[in-house]
DNA sequence: ACCTGAACACCGTTCAAGT
DNA sequence: ACCTGAACACCGTTCAAGT
């Protein structure tokens, strides 16, 4: 007699999403995740390989919300310029509200969760766009990444808490966007 | 009796930091680097407050090595310009050779281990002194930020496999160090 | 003074047994 | 068809007992 279904993959995805951003990544145990199911943890192998699975496609739906947020974001803005101003503040409000989602996905641990190329490459779409029209189609993507690097970077070393010297970091953070999206095809070869 | 001393600290941070270049973070187990001491774990508690605290410790060893990796870089350079391309590039062989001493660094887990102040200050010092030279005191320390979340991020993600697109990293990298150099103290506020 | 085995509370994962 | 308890191999950590 087949036993009625208690839990399912999106049900899981959705506990492990919201117990990694309140706990962290530590406190995303199969145990955990199998309790807020209302079921025992060997039944999650049944929906789910396994934690390391789990962990990469909340990877994955993390990643699909960026490209949501960046496109949002692009959608708004005038110019190819503003089209980076607001996808690095639009990166930057998302890491506030989910940090753990952030570090998830630009930090990928030993595991190696990183989402797959088709789904990472439509999330950058928009900052692709904004650099050729700034740098021109040949630079386009050195630009892009000297832009995600940055973003990535400074937002990642605010929420490690990072920048011990002080000092304003919003201005900072200002400052670094401005002379981004100023320098783009500004500099000789 | 007194019984005799089979290990040290020293050797325990030795053996750790290599088990963590050779294993990564999962592999930096006490009982790892028990074994290799040639000791039982629950002695590593004589020399060691516990896991935690030997990764902390791991980390600020790091910090020292990468302090001076930067001080030698900026001391070959001629202008400021030339100490932001040279901290840049040591920064990348840096973490090319020692990746996982890079990403404890740099992306720290959820313990939270960052250096001390005084010891991560020392280390960006030569960046500083670069920024303000190129960019003024006013805006030195923004500008230090720019380029140290630039670095950061750009190797993080090239550690990470990030790049998905393909295209030429090298120059993507020499494309951002030369364009952060070149907008510093040029842009109208 | 340091090291040890044994124990405890956790993990992830497997699997035969239940329904 | 799915869920369960029991079991296994691991963790980190504590602690009384050895020397």
């Amino acid at each position: 007699m087949p036993s009625p279904r208690r839990t399912s993959l999106e049900q899981i995805l959705t506990i492990g999403t919201g117990l990694l951003e309140e706990q962290g990544p530590d406190g995303l145990t199969m145990q955990a995740v199998a309790q807020r199911a209302g079921v025992r943890a060997p039944s999650l192998y049944k929906h789910v390989d396994g934690r390391d699975a789990l962990v990469r496609l909340i990877a994955e739906g993390v990643v699909v919300d960026l490209g949501r947020v960046l496109e949002e974001a692009a959608d708004g803005a005038g110019g190819a310029g503003e089209v980076l101003t607001r996808a690095a503040r639009a990166l930057r409000d998302f890491a506030r509200a989910r940090p753990q989602a952030f570090l998830l996905v630009f930090h990928p641990g030993p595991g190696g969760h990183r989402p797959g190329p088709e789904v990472s490459a439509r999330a950058v779409a928009p900052v692709l766009a904004a650099t050729a029209e700034l740098a021109g189609e040949r630079d386009a993507l050195a630009a892009a990444r000297t832009f995600t690097a940055w973003a990535r970077g400074f937002i990642g070393m605010e929420l490690a808490d990072a920048f011990g010297l002080g000092g304003d970091v919003d201005a900072a953070f200002e400052y670094g966007v401005r002379h981004l999206v100023a320098s783009m095809g500004r500099v000789a070869q």
